[in-house]
DNA sequence: AAAATTTTGGACACTGTTGTAAAATTCCTT
DNA sequence: AAGGAATTTTACAACAGTGTCCAAAATTTT
């Protein structure tokens, strides 16, 4: 039905695997707005263009389904979130235009986008029922990236951009902080505008370089 | 409706009302523990001791079971909201204790109570499908005093205690940082202790005032 | 073009839940 | 203790969703 870029040479099974891809994303997407068992399998099979059957001979039954999306978002997350942390500023002229770049990056492309959206949700909301979920967040997931965040921020105090005591608090104050007042938190599941994040990204680290900055390179 | 401390002599529908009020508990756990579709009628009609039929003699099918809760939520949320802002510190000796020790009630009695934890999952989780409900929230709920609390930390800097522009930034980054690595965020839905709580607090309140306290009253 | 494979749509039995209605029981009033 | 109201028990029909199977259609491969 929707073959993306197909139209040239594709590897034999192209069009199961776009398939594939197409009824994960819909799931996904049901799973965040319904919930994993609100939603019925239908729903998900006509969501994705694809019959029902399809979505059993492709990937399984509800269980099998669920485990395949937090595989996908899991995976996706880290790798996004991995990317993203690469651009910490190391030695910048302006550490507030830097900091509130990188923070704009991390909202932006991990934390507001799709799938970390539905990370975070699905980690809310099911871990009590698949404890799992959140083990595999702490070890593959985002979440071992934590002392690697604390790390840069350790490195930037080095330097003498910020005169911080504990890194890693200060790591999850940043985040508090550039996370603040998103919309997110408020209105229903819609995705906080590119304008939006900026804005809070400014605002948050305005105020932890108030708290945190050192006071030579403090700017503004 | 609910008479509160009925103890000595009951009034003739005292048992109704206990009932109802052990449904509406067991509800509001079942909601927020499984979603508000997932747990079954007969399961919160257990966990609350009474038949399913108990539960559409004094309250109603499922719908009507919904918004009870969340009118019942909302209110009390409300009313322990507005007890916590009353607290608020208007001419402290040491602000950094009166700010910890005022950040520490509200997170323990507002945002961390059992209707707070309720308040905030439902409408995250529910707020697509029931837009009236984020809308009570805006008019009735807690979301009305955000302007109130702003308020207050306009005092606040009015009186000399702390450096501000926007008050209303303010409000909401002193929320993110006493919030800031709360166990909510991250575990199953178990309730902080009481020790983590103070702990968060202390540390969102440093920062805070690394931030926003007037350079003669920063003590420590 | 024919064969092989995948996808589809429909049918099916099955499970679990719902909301209601009647009896049986318990509790309170008098 | 008897009468009456409330509550629980049990039963029931209706319904929605699940997962599976199969034949027909569509698509790819030979």
């Amino acid at each position: 039905m929707n073959q993306i870029d197909s139209s040239i040479v594709e590897p034999p099974s192209a069009r199961a695997s776009s398939k594939r891809q197409a009824i994960l994303d819909a799931a996904k997407r049901s799973f965040v707005r319904d919930g994993v068992i609100a939603g019925g399998i239908d729903a998900i099979a006509v969501e994705a263009g694809v019959s029902r059957q399809t979505v059993y001979n492709l990937i399984g039954d509800r269980d099998q389904l669920f485990r395949a999306v937090v595989e996908e978002v899991t995976t996706r997350s880290s790798a996004s979130l991995m990317t993203v942390i690469a651009t910490f500023p190391s030695r910048p002229d302006d550490i507030q235009a830097a900091l509130t770049d990188f923070a704009v990056r991390m909202l932006g492309r991990c934390l507001c986008d799709i799938d970390g959206q539905a990370l975070s949700t699905l980690i809310k909301r099911e871990a009590h029922k698949h404890p799992e979920l959140f083990k595999t967040w702490e070890e593959y997931g985002p979440g071992k990236d934590w002392p690697v965040i604390a790390a840069q921020f350790a490195r930037l105090a080095r330097d003498g951009y910020i005169e911080i005591d504990d890194p890693s608090l200060a790591a999850r104050h940043f985040f508090a902080l550039i996370c603040s007042d998103l919309p997110t938190d408020k209105g229903p599941c819609a995705l906080p505008t590119e304008e939006a994040i900026r804005k809070t990204a400014a605002a948050g680290v305005k105020t932890f370089l108030r708290a945190f900055g050192s006071r030579q390179s403090t700017s503004a």
